[in-house]
DNA sequence: TATTGTTATACTCTATAACTATA
DNA sequence: TATAGTTATAGAGTATAACAATA
């Protein structure tokens, strides 16, 4: 092991704090209609616009047939529409429908609403100090999102 | 809707950056032998002690039966161990085992490190904001912690 | 041949309903 | 009766392996 730098003091505590945080929130999200992993692919669609079942496979870190599976439950509850891919006949475009959109701001919605209640009770100095960081967490989250789907 | 005052500015979009970490941190996680579900329940064990299965439970925010059967699996994994309760013949205590905590280390080391690497690559500016922003999410968690399983 | 996607099969995790055993 | 836990059953979500269709 090398010698500790100032740059090096707390990191692996700051990585520690940074999944507890996101096991904490996750535990503590309500229960919707939307699971996590339908959640996940009607944001990618609604950001990104329609895409391939490998592409959203590759998104969220999952395989070719559990995608497939999802997408087919989506759109048995009218959540995504699917049209086959005008360029090349093998692939299908998925595509998120209005009602898909009402469903995952709805989710969005109830769980930010269960997080702000926890923020109301912070203590005043630390809920500056977490805005002061929303910069810093955003570029966080750009770097995770950006180096994803590597393992 | 009330004016907003100066400490009301941009709450709404601190939760949603929370919850969009939370989320993004979930999906960076490398797979693992043991699921969320397992890692969740042996934390809970390691930190306080045998736990019963409805205490298990509530703390996960899951069903009983739900629990008997992750338990069930995690004993014939050997990670947990259960003996009756001398109090209550009803009740069983479900302990986590040195294999148990091994694992759980073990996976605990391993996204630590996936969160650290993306560390790595953050702006020194932006990492000493995080630094000091370790206190604030600490408290942060443990409302998220003593206000869980009110849903 | 390589790529896109589906089907077949199996395991984990979750739920509700009905049950057993103990208090 | 009430509480602690299990069993029965079903559905979502994940995986790997084998397959079909198109490029």
């Amino acid at each position: 092991m090398g010698e500790i730098g100032p740059r090096e003091i707390g990191r692996g505590e700051l990585a520690e704090i940074l999944r507890e945080l996101a096991l904490s929130m996750l535990r503590d999200a309500p229960p919707h209609r939307l699971s996590r992993s339908a959640a996940g692919v009607l944001s990618v669609l609604e950001r990104t616009g329609p895409q391939r079942i490998t592409a959203l496979a590759e998104r969220e870190a999952v395989r070719q047939p559990s995608m497939t599976g999802l997408v087919q439950r989506l759109e048995a509850a009218g959540l995504v529409s699917r049209t086959t891919d005008p360029e090349d006949g093998r692939a299908s475009l998925v595509a998120i429908t209005a009602a898909g959109s009402a469903e995952l701001g709805e989710r969005r919605r109830v769980h930010d609403r269960t997080i702000h209640a926890h923020l109301d009770e912070l203590d005043p100095d630390d809920l500056l100090t977490l805005h002061r960081a929303v910069p810093a967490l955003r570029h966080l989250i750009e770097l995770t999102e950006t180096h994803a789907h590597q393992h």
